[in-house]
DNA sequence: TCTAATACCTATCAATTTACTAAGGATTTT
DNA sequence: AAAATCCTTAGTAAATTGATAGGTATTAGA
């Protein structure tokens, strides 16, 4: 029941990109320093992007990616569901009996408001706030 | 981004011991033929389910299992965690940066709410209903 | 034109998780 | 004693995760 890297460095590749929107093309070792990962790794999961024509990319040196649309135009969904596949808690929610159905389809469809209604503008503005907000981390 | 069989099966498992409750114990092979799942890996999802405390054995000829407590007072939530552990989709919230965490603890409360809104009385008394109930299966 | 920087591609791999199966021991009822 | 049931441990094939390795192709700038 968990988001993998790919989709949570999937997010980080795109806020890194809105906070450059603009500005010509961000280079993957850019992003993989200032964030501490491997940039093998996000190669791996820029492909998807790129495939899905979420980013662009500019090839050689001084090259890099920029995205192909406005950062408000674009929603954590997108990104998800290119990296992580369909949203949804269970596979073949239509196979399962009426009841447990209809709770896959409510935790579904949660999921879903959450992700749809959240923008990478959202994301690269909000980055940079220093703490915890308040919120409490109970489970 | 899944429930797994663990967490589904268990479930299956509680509805049938709620369709019964106050009438005795019911057995893991009873529940694993109506169902059409292996008894022996519903013995391992219900150790746990015995461990929490939300069932109780009944060893011997004729013995089973049987609710702990009211169906209406156990939640869908309580059956999850104990089978897949704490309800986030990402490990670590706290150590993602602001505007990430954020939107993993958006999607950590909604799917909460559900869960913790979903009795397995719920889940009983609609388990037999016959068909789609007009839901979409979008994705 | 050379060089460095960059994207792009394919393969491999260790660790973990998932979804079981196998085999039998312990306990209780009839 | 026999049968039904819970209980426990071990093993395992397949998939996924989160990388690493080792290149090739393209382009900007000196």
């Amino acid at each position: 029941m968990k988001i993998s890297t790919k989709g949570r460095y999937g997010l980080t590749i795109m806020i890194e990109l809105a906070k450059k929107h603009g500005e010509g093309p961000t280079s993957l070792k850019t992003i993989a320093q200032a964030n501490d990962l491997s940039e093998h790794y996000l190669e791996q999961l820029i492909a998807p992007l790129r495939n899905a024509g979420l980013v662009k990319s500019i090839r050689g040196a001084y090259g890099g990616y920029i995205l192909t649309n406005e950062p408000s135009k674009i929603t954590a969904g997108d990104v998800i569901r290119v990296l992580e596949g369909p949203i949804t808690p269970v596979e073949g929610i239509e196979d399962e009996e009426p009841a447990k159905r209809e709770l896959w389809i409510r935790i579904r469809d949660a999921i879903k408001d959450v992700l749809d209604n959240t923008t990478i503008e959202d994301l690269a503005s909000h980055s940079d706030d220093s703490e915890t907000d308040g919120y409490m981390f109970y489970i």
